[in-house]
RNA sequence: GCCCGGGUGGCGGAAUUGGUAGACGCAGCGGACUUAAAAUCCGCUUCGAGAAAUCGAGUACAGGUUCAAGUCCUGUUCCGGGCACCA
């Protein structure tokens, strides 16, 4: 065999033997132990990126670990491929989206195979394809059929130069990217799916999923926002109907001083109609985006109405003002202000002058200035006359009951997730199975007519969707009555692709359902790898989709993945690595240079894979030397010819110390892959064992026997991350059979042991001396030692022993 | 603004359950090999003092708990992710 590294010639032979054994195409095998590990699809955008490199690798390195734990591995890859950036490409370059799509995903699925990832092709799924979106058309209709859909007004960000909604990503700093004209917030009509229905059941699973990050599981829990409060009415003068507002805090209820109503409530509108000011007032509300996030930051603004409302347990008056910081989408689109209590109302009512009461003292009786500071904790009521002296719990019941007994109010719960907007005004996207007929509404298209399928050859202008513009598509018999109607060119959200997508791999090519028994077997994933900025919509909407299918009747499963890792973005120079910033730097060059091992190498050694990556060209210099070192090791190893069986029991001491490095290097990569998922001090790990190997010179048998156990440990347990070249190395180490086959190391209990172990002495908690002890010396044994220590003793200096801490196999700490 | 993370040598990072701070690698410095360069190999490498032994300081900042804190608690600060139409 050849002596040089020459990573082109193993990768493309290690593929080739990968492709002709179809050793990575599994199917259902009810006797092993199933292990579904998937990475969250990628978007065909063009060519491979950094930030997919390393969550494929990532995947692939836990793929690979738990095939060689002897687990029947399903490890599959498919295209998140509708979305907005194939309708700008189109845009710009006049291809048709659905063309520009596939040739990406030719390239991409290219330089997949380049990178070695061990795929199942034959269940690739892609989301544009008719046989893929009927299934979710025909999930939508079940789900209206059984009122899990609704349509209702709802706002998006109005372009209203270029004429066009545009998403948020399209709005910089509130005007449109475009045409640069100030986004103006508007209402439409669109559909919803009842994601609230499951908000319960979402959030209480929660608790108990082990497999996933904490920071997730609170950021779900935080959005779903299950609050438990009070619905109270407040009578408004000149009004019949009163105004309803929902509280967490009724113990703070004589506090109120002003209400706010959202710009857009019916309340807010009335006004206007009396009064130029308020109009222009709300007129400039609608001048801003839809985000959250806008509205939040924005300076807090507010005019009175002029009318007032009654406050339900004092009788006074309450102003009503409209402010832009209220949400109509939550709760009633009203609240009351509690200025001393609540920071935002503090901090408005200060602004205009209002009056602020306060209404609580801290539990533990000291003073406040509710003048200077707000007081937003819980503690007892003040001036809240028959209701003083209560602590929050009782003063909440004792108010909440009035109200339910005066049928003025009612306790409820209230959550902050909204339901699922999923209508998109975009051409590429799945079109919404919906019919329009002016005498029976809004109709669902039958089963027997789906797919509707999208038209792939058009012109698009990114003015409005070309769909509107096609009869062919858009008109249609009412499946009704047969009247003439206008079919739906709104699509859908493409978070509805990638919400199932994950259960139809199981299943890719099942034509008359949605899911067959295959799904049964494979699902959940075990395994779920992907990046933290998904942590929320994407795994809810998945979360919520699966429910949808198992109440369906389709699976059986609740939660759609067992594990999560989330995995850190790469950056370059301290910041993401895109197009815009012109950081990028192109995994295919790097693998033309050193191959695809040493990229995957350092993606796995470079960070941990929850955390941030920094990209070094230098990094991936380090990683290539030390796969030439790897190469080196074992082909000089080699030379001598195939060494024999390791003979406990006729081992010198520099071969057992080697030999027990090599199996507490066993124990160590096993724990950090399987375990810890802490790729980067596994292979850290593997470089420590093959440095000691290259310092034992021993030529005799038994040492040969030690190092070929140990070249053959790193060799498994590294083909996880580099598997071209452990693939080569195996076959070169003498072995007949395929490495993907073999089984991962065992740790031998009896090769751990020591006689001796090194203390460290600490007086007063600082570092003073070393000792060596036996290693089942006992207390008193370990004490003497320590204080025999002359360094010790030095820092004792005859002071008193007060206490003397002994940290069996670790420390002693000696306190003076 | 709100929710969730993170901050450790010149750099990426390690320290897994409160017990030796800096594993492993990069860069740098010194040496070997070479006519020379590259490649490779060996040694040193947190900062300060010292010939050395060793000592002092040190994990964003300010406090606290503990025999012992990078790790736990309180407050602050900076950076990143998400905020419902980017995927």
């Amino acid at each position: 065999m050849s002596t040089q590294y020459d990573p082109e010639a193993i990768e493309l032979a290690a593929q080739k033997h990968w492709d002709d054994s179809h050793c990575f195409e599994v199917g259902e095998d009810p006797d092993k132990e199933k292990f579904y590990c998937l990475t969250m699809f990628p978007y065909p955008s063009g060519k491979l990126h950094m930030g997919h490199v390393r969550v494929f690798t990532i995947s692939d390195v836990i793929a690979r670990y738990q095939r060689l734990q002897g687990k029947h591995v399903l490890h599959p890859m498919g295209w998140d491929a509708f979305g907005m950036p194939a309708e700008n490409a189109a845009i710009k370059n006049q291809v048709p989206p659905a063309k520009w799509t596939y040739s990406n995903i030719e390239e991409m699925r290219g330089q997949l195979n380049r990178l070695g990832y061990g795929f199942d092709w034959r269940r690739e799924v892609t989301t544009c394809r008719p046989e893929y979106y009927r299934w979710e058309q025909w999930l939508f209709t079940r789900m209206f059929k059984k009122g899990l859909v609704y349509r209702k007004n709802s706002v998006v960000n109005w372009d209203p130069v270029d004429q066009t909604v545009l998403a948020n990503e399209q709005v910089i700093d509130g005007r449109g990217w475009r045409s640069d004209a100030l986004v103006e917030r508007r209402e439409i009509p669109q559909w919803f799916m009842k994601i609230t229905d499951y908000a319960d059941e979402l959030l209480d699973e929660l608790d108990r999923m082990p497999g996933w990050p904490d920071s997730v599981k609170t950021m779900q829990r935080n959005w779903i926002g299950r609050s438990e409060g009070v619905e109270l009415s407040f009578d408004v003068k000149g009004e019949d109907d009163p105004l309803t507002v929902y509280t967490t805090r009724p113990d703070t209820l004589f506090g109120v001083t002003y209400m706010a109503v959202a710009a857009e409530h019916p309340l807010a509108t009335k006004a206007a109609a009396a009064n130029p000011d308020i109009a222009a007032f709300i007129e400039d509300c609608q001048k801003t985006d839809a985000a959250e996030a806008t509205l939040e930051t924005m300076e807090k603004k507010g005019m009175p109405l002029g009318i007032s409302a009654i406050h339900p347990l004092t009788g006074d008056e309450v102003p009503l003002w409209v402010a832009n910081f209220v949400l109509m989408s939550y709760g009633t689109g009203a609240v009351m202000a509690v200025p001393g209590h609540d920071a935002r109302d503090w901090e408005f009512a200060k602004k205009h002058d209002l009056p602020i009461t306060q209404v609580i003292a801290p539990a533990d009786g000291s003073d406040i200035d509710i003048d200077e500071a707000v007081y937003v904790d819980k503690g007892v009521t003040v001036n809240s006359g028959k209701y003083d002296g209560l602590d929050f719990e009782s003063a909440f019941n004792a108010i909440a009951d009035y109200f339910e007994e005066t049928g003025r109010g009612r306790r409820t719960i209230n959550y902050r997730l909204r339901d699922w907007g999923v209508s998109r005004q975009r051409y590429w996207g799945t079109p919404i199975p919906i019919i329009y007929c002016d005498d029976c509404d809004a109709v669902p298209v039958p089963e027997k007519d789906l797919p509707v399928v999208l038209p792939e050859d058009v012109t698009v202008t990114g003015a409005g969707s070309p769909l509107k513009d096609m009869p062919e598509f858009v008109d249609v018999a009412c499946p009704n009555c047969g009247k003439d109607a206008r079919r739906e060119t709104d699509t859908f959200d493409t978070f509805v692709e990638s919400s199932w997508y994950f259960a139809r791999y199981a299943c890719p090519d099942a034509a008359d359902a949605m899911l067959d028994e295959r799904a049964a077997y494979w699902t959940p994933v075990d395994q779920y790898t992907g990046g933290i900025e998904h942590a929320i919509l994407h795994l809810l909407y998945s979360r919520f989709f699966q429910r949808v299918m198992r109440d369906e009747g389709l699976t059986d499963v609740s939660e759609p993945f067992t594990n999560l890792l989330t995995q850190g973005m790469v950056l370059k120079d301290g910041a993401k690595m895109s197009k815009n910033k012109g950081n990028t730097v192109d995994p295919q060059e790097l693998i033309d240079r050193y191959g695809a091992d040493t990229v995957r190498l350092f993606m796995m050694f470079a960070a941990p894979p929850e955390q941030a990556l920094e990209w070094s060209d230098d990094g991936v210099q380090g990683s290539f030397r030390f796969l030439k070192r790897f190469w080196s090791a074992v082909t000089d190893h080699v030379e001598g010819g195939r060494a024999g069986d390791v003979d406990a029991a006729a081992l010198n001491d520099a071969q057992r110390d080697l030999r027990r490095k090599t199996h507490q290097t066993i124990a160590k990569i096993s724990d950090d892959i399987g375990r810890r998922h802490s790729f980067n001090t596994a292979v850290a790990a593997a470089m420590e064992l093959l440095n000691a190997v290259n310092k034992l010179d021993d030529a005799s048998e038994q040492g040969r026997a030690v190092v070929r156990e140990a070249l053959e440990a790193v060799v498994i347990m590294l083909s996880p991350m580099v598997p071209h070249i452990c693939h080569e190395l195996w076959s070169a180490l003498g072995n007949e059979s395929s490495l993907v086959d073999e089984r991962w190391p065992e740790v031998d209990e009896s090769a751990l042991e020591m006689d001796l172990v090194e203390l460290v002495v600490q007086v007063n908690g600082k570092l003073r001396g070393r000792v060596s002890v036996a290693s089942d010396a006992d207390k008193d044994t370990i004490e003497a030692a320590a204080l025999g220590d002359d360094n010790v003793q030095r820092f004792i200096d005859g002071q008193a022993i007060r206490k003397v801490i002994v940290v069996p196999r670790r420390l002693v700490n000696v306190v003076v």
